[in-house]
Order: structure tokens, then C-alpha cells, then sequence
RNA sequence: GGUGGCGUGGCCGAGAGGCGAGGCAACGGCCUGCAAAGCCGUGUACACGGGUUCAAAUCCCGUCGCCACCUCCA
């Protein structure tokens, strides 16, 4: 069986052909770096973090480009709040994205490209749509010409006779029609500024992405991804300024569905904010993203503390059977992952029919342990099937970075807690074997209270750390 | 006005014409000094009203409710 994927520009879940055989192609729309990261920008970067891992998987040479928007009015508006420069802005925020996805446990990108750095390929990609009638230069602005690309709409499904009238407060002289946008603003009120052929101006947000999927790239990809709300306008506008240029661009568009509380999208002008470093205090992170992996990338998730406190307790029951398992017989590495759950996989990431297989395999493991005589080479299978399944969603626990001192304690500090844990527990074990039960009970109420749960097990007591 | 999506058991969340995904919670049993973890068992859900069909949560028509995009947004 092959991967399949739901296409936006078809609407249609179809067979994935990579324009190269064995290598993937992916440009994913980054963050617009002018706040900190939520819940909400991260499932992006965990859905198609999952969608990286499993063309990994499955044997394929992926190059993943995400960008970073570094210039846009909103920066700017942000600079004069935080009364900084606006690169100070962009470079500040930028990091807590970097931070975030990493803390969430997404791969790299192969290259992170910041708008700004990729002027010049803008200029090119202007001067070809002006050259070729998609495009023109009006007192400082660059806008694309919508009337001169009649596949506009195409992909978003909008007509364009029917489209609300833009509320744009631009006063519409510079624009020969009203949907036309911009490409390239001329800067008139001293703010930042790049020299073109058409004057100092600063990249409109769409054009940018053309241009550096293009740098990136080339002429035509694979994958374009981003939120669902970029479908229209900003991929709208990508796709016209790429194909007007005569470029393939963009052959399958992935886009992952909303996290929203109390039935609103999250977003700054609502103000409920869920910041990425808030909510992994309540959590740990390889929870969150266990969470926000566990619904389909196409499913809304509705945010809510019952649902992620849901999420964990389950994640903790595949991370217990890992961690026993290989208590039991020794660390196994990932193997390679059933077949059905390959198939839930291949069917448009079909992350919860994917886990419900790894529920499956943990449960039988879990009864492996629990026999009387263990089968360990059928655990072992298990455990590196379990780890390799775990693996592709990002949450293995034995794998980076959720791995035992990652992002932890530091390890004087581990092995010091564990002295004194260590020392508690021998109290409770004296207690117990003098059958004094109060006392024994006591030590472990302390324990837990500390956030240190006690498990008795066949071999003697187990202790982990539990978040508050 | 245009475009698209959603409504599934106490909760989360898949599925998309025919054997009740999976998880969380709950209850009973096993295990345990007691717990915890784990194992075994327990559920006749698909907004509402019609229709098509041998068979509908799934298809069609209608109704109600909720949401997103059309303007910066993952």
C-alpha cells in the first residue's frame, strides 16, 4: 500500500506521486514571528512534523523547508509597542518558535529561510510577473494583476465576482482593481526598506514564500502545507504569482485544521491565548504533543484542560508499558511498524486508527508481562514494534528528547533526588516487613505529595516524577 | 451574499452502507497488607424529521444548532 493524501486544490484524498522518485519535496508556512507560539501554531508544526516522520519512515529523502516571515506590518506594529527595533522583535520571537517546536520534539527543518534574506529572489520573481503581463509597478507598490491569471480562485474554491468587497483601507489608487494585492510595498514612512528596480519597499507576505519555495526548491515541489486559514488568501496568492510565472509550483496542498477555545480560533485579537510555554507547565511536553497528535490534522480540536489531562493519561499508559517492558528484558530498539498500522498511516495520516493499532500491541504486551512465565522474546517484539509506532508520531519515550534527563533535572541534581527518594523508600520497606502499615503508608502519602508516585512491583518498588 | 466544515455513548475521538475503532472516566473481578500499575469482564452511541435500500451513524431531501474562510492569522 501507498501514501495517500488529502489534497486541497482537488479536494480529494488521492495516491502520492513524488515528482522524484524517493525524495519529497515540502514547503510548510512557518510563523510569522511577532509573538510567542500557542497550542494552535504548534499542532501545525506537530502535524506536519508526524507527516515528516512517516516519509522518513517509509524510506523517503525529504527536504523540509519552513519559513520564517521576519518583516510584516505586524512586527513593525509590535516594535513600536515593545519601543524596539523590529529586527530585535523578529530575532526575539523567532527563538520562542524555535524553542517550542524543539521542546514539542519536531524535527528540523532541512532549511529554516527567513523572509528577509531572500530579497533579491523576490526581485526576480517580481521583474519575471511584470515581464510577462501578471504584474505591475504602481508609485512604489508592486501588485499582481488578478484579472491577468484566470485560475485565480481556483484553489480555495472562492469566485471571484462573489468575494466580499476587500475592507482594505488602501485608498485604491495605486491598485488598478480592488483584489489585486500587493507584492512589494514602497516604504513611504521611514520605516524598514530594500532597494528595487520600482524603489525601497519591503516584501508583501505572499510573495515571499513563492520566492523562497523557489530558492528552496525549484520550479515545482511536492508538498505545500500550512494552517487552514492560509488557504485563502495567502496560498490563493502564492499559487497565482508562481504559475503566472510559469512555474509548476506546489503538486499536493496539506492543511492542518484549527485549536480552538470555547468554539473560537484561537488567535492575539481574541486574547485567549493558549502560549506554547504556559500550557507544558500543566503538562509535559511530550504530552501536549500527544494531544495535539492524537486527532486527526484534519479534525478541529476544541482546547480544553479535561481533554488534555484525557490525552496524557493515555499517553501514559503506552510510555508505562515501554518503560516496564524494558525494565523487564532491556533496552530494544525500534523495529518496524505493523501493517495496519502502516496502512492507517498511508491513508491520509490516519494518526487515531494508527494509535488504536499501538493501543492494541501495548495491550498484548501489557498481558505478556503480566503472565506468570514471561515470553520475553515475544516482548521484545513488542516493545520494538511499540517504540517504533511511538517513534513515528514523535513520542517514543526513550527516544529524543523525551529521553530519561532530556530537558530534565540535571544529573547531579537527578542522582540527588534519587539518594534521598531511595533512602525514604528503604524506611518504607523496614515499616512494611515489620508489618507497620501506618508507617509504610506514610512515607509514600509524603512521596506523593511530593509529586513522586510509588508503584510495588514483583521485583521491588518503583518510584517517577510526576508533574504537578 | 459567496465558499467550506462540524453535530457520534459520561468525556475525548475514529469510521463513512452490513461483524459496536481506540483512549479517558465508571463499575465488577484478579493481583496487592492497602494502594498504584497491569490483566479479565461490563456499553446496544451516531442532532432532528422524512426518504432510498434486504440493510443507513454512513447515501438523498428537509429542519435545527455550531464554526471557519472571503481582512492579518497555524
Amino acid at each position: 500500500m501507498s501514501l495517500r493524501l488529502h489534497d486541497t486544490a482537488t479536494r480529494t484524498t488521492r495516491e502520492f506521486v513524488p515528482l522524484t522518485s524517493g525524495r519529497v519535496s515540502i514547503y510548510v508556512c512557518g510563523a510569522t514571528v511577532q509573538a510567542a507560539p500557542h497550542v494552535g501554531h504548534i499542532r501545525s508544526g506537530v502535524s506536519f512534523d508526524v507527516l515528516h516522520r512517516w516519509l522518513l519512515a517509509t524510506g523517503y529523502d525529504v527536504t523540509l523547508v519552513r519559513n520564517v516571515t521576519d518583516i510584516d506590518d505586524k512586527i513593525l506594529t509590535r516594535a513600536v509597542e515593545e519601543g524596539r527595533p523590529w529586527w530585535a522583535v523578529a530575532a526575539h520571537y523567532e527563538r520562542t518558535f524555535v524553542d517550542a517546536y524543539r521542546i514539542l520534539g519536531c524535527l528540523p527543518p532541512t532549511v529554516e529561510p527567513r523572509a528577509t534574506g531572500h530579497v533579491p529572489a523576490m526581485i526576480t520573481l517580481m521583474r519575471r510577473l511584470i515581464d510577462s503581463g501578471h504584474a505591475y509597478a504602481s508609485e512604489g507598490d508592486v501588485y499582481f494583476d488578478v484579472g491577468s491569471f484566470p485560475a485565480y480562485g481556483a484553489l480555495s474554491g472562492q469566485r471571484v465576482a462573489e468575494m466580499q468587497p476587500s475592507a482594505d483601507a488602501d485608498p485604491g489608487a495605486r491598485k488598478r482593481d480592488p483584489r489585486d494585492f500587493a507584492l512589494w510595498k514602497g516604504t513611504r514612512d521611514g520605516g524598514p526598506g530594500w532597494e528595487t528596480p520600482w524603489g525601497v519597499g519591503r516584501p508583501g507576505w505572499h510573495l515571499e514564500c513563492s520566492a523562497m519555495a523557489g530558492v528552496y526548491l525549484g520550479p515545482e515541489f511536492d508538498i505545500h502545507g500550512g494552517g487552514l486559514d492560509l488557504v485563502f488568501p495567502h496560498h490563493e496568492n502564492e499559487v497565482a504569482q508562481s504559475r503566472a510565472a510559469g512555474d509548476g509550483f506546489a503538486r499536493y496542498w496539506l492543511h492542518n485544521a484549527w485549536v480552538t477555545t470555547a468554539g473560537e480560533k484561537m488567535s492575539k485579537s481574541l486574547g485567549n491565548s493558549l502560549l506554547v510555554t504556559e500550557v507544558v507547565r500543566r503538562v509535559r511536553p511530550v504530552e501536549l504533543r500527544y494531544y495535539l497528535a492524537s486527532a486527526h490534522y484534519r479534525s478541529h480540536i476544541e482546547f480544553s484542560e479535561a481533554a488534555l489531562a484525557d490525552a496524557a493519561a493515555g499517553y501514559r499508559r503506552l510510555e508505562g508499558f515501554v518503560r516496564r517492558a524494558v525494565e523487564r528484558v532491556g533496552v530494544v530498539e525500534a523495529t518496524t511498524v505493523p501493517e495496519a498500522f502502516a496502512a492507517a498511516m498511508d491513508d491520509d495520516l490516519g494518526v487515531p486508527a494508527a494509535l488504536a493499532v499501538c493501543h492494541a500491541a501495548v495491550g498484548e504486551g501489557n498481558a505478556l508481562l503480566a503472565a506468570h512465565a514471561v515470553d520475553e522474546a515475544a516482548l521484545v517484539h513488542r516493545v520494538g514494534q511499540v517504540r517504533a509506532m511511538l517513534g513515528v508520531l514523535g513520542v517514543d519515550p526513550l527516544a529524543a528528547p523525551w529521553a530519561e534527563g532530556a530537558g530534565g533535572p540535571s544529573q547531579s541534581v537527578a542522582h540527588a533526588l534519587g539518594v534521598l527518594v531511595e533512602d525514604r523508600l528503604a524506611a518504607r520497606a523496614a515499616a512494611r516487613a515489620a508489618r507497620d502499615f501506618a508507617t509504610a503508608d506514610a512515607v509514600r502519602d509524603a512521596l506523593r505529595e511530593a509529586g513522586i508516585a510509588v508503584e510495588d512491583t514483583p521485583a521491588g518498588p518503583r518510584w517517577t516524577v510526576r508533574q504537578a
